[in-house]
DNA sequence: GGCACACTTGACAATTTGGCCAAATGGCCA
DNA sequence: TGGCCATTTGGCCAAATTGTCAAGTGTGCC
């Protein structure tokens, strides 16, 4: 892997990489009805404000949301909405993994 | 969060995490054009083999690839070419940080 | 100024990940 | 069977990630 491409998947991997955890993948999917402050999203995560604002810095530096200071309480929305598109393909993944599991049961109880 | 929406959230992040490393994207980037055995991407990426077909082990948990046996050796293929998708965005999300950053610094430029 | 509120940051421990080496496995061929 | 090749697995260590508590920052209000 040359200079350039590598260079190329570490900054894809970085946005990928912010939106792989659970908590965050949440935000996303949350911010995509509307912004949010942090204190209502701690409140539906249900898990410490530092967190929450820590996972929100990281979806902040990777692009893809973006904050607003409104008096003391701070609102996130989704910068990137187009990072929605990727659940269809990840459910899809998914749903043919099952099935693939599925299978191989399948092929294990033919066998007995 | 509820349970349920927990563990959909979890099984997302999997799929996503798996791909969320620059060899394991250089990886499906390759395999986009076609199949390949282990030692050729092992050459392609240049780090050890082993290194290789554990990223692999991780995107076939994740059903991303499928593996093929054939003789001694083993070829691995692209199951879900639908993450493909992700990479418009992707590079969207980058190129519009990149944007953010240039208006940042001429901000700066301004105020002196 | 001082206080309360919403949020961010720093320090820290616990867990996970990534890489290499060496050893094990699987399949072909003499 | 034994040897060879491609690949996988296990052990190990360094580095990155996650979460919590405590302390710091910023904003409005009295």
């Amino acid at each position: 892997m040359d200079q350039r491409t590598k260079l190329r998947m570490e900054a894809r991997a970085k946005v990928l990489k912010a939106m792989a955890h659970p908590s965050r993948l949440f935000i996303v999917d949350t911010l995509a009805n509307g912004e949010c402050s942090v204190a209502e999203l701690t409140k539906l995560i249900g898990c410490d404000m530092s967190t929450v604002s820590k996972h929100l810095a990281q979806l902040k530096a990777a692009g893809i949301v973006s904050d607003r200071r409104e008096a003391s309480q701070v609102f996130y929305s989704l910068t990137a909405p187009c990072v929605m598109g990727f659940f269809d393909c990840i459910e899809n993944v998914l749903r043919q993994g099952l099935q693939t599991q599925i299978e191989l049961v399948d092929a294990v109880v033919e066998r007995n």
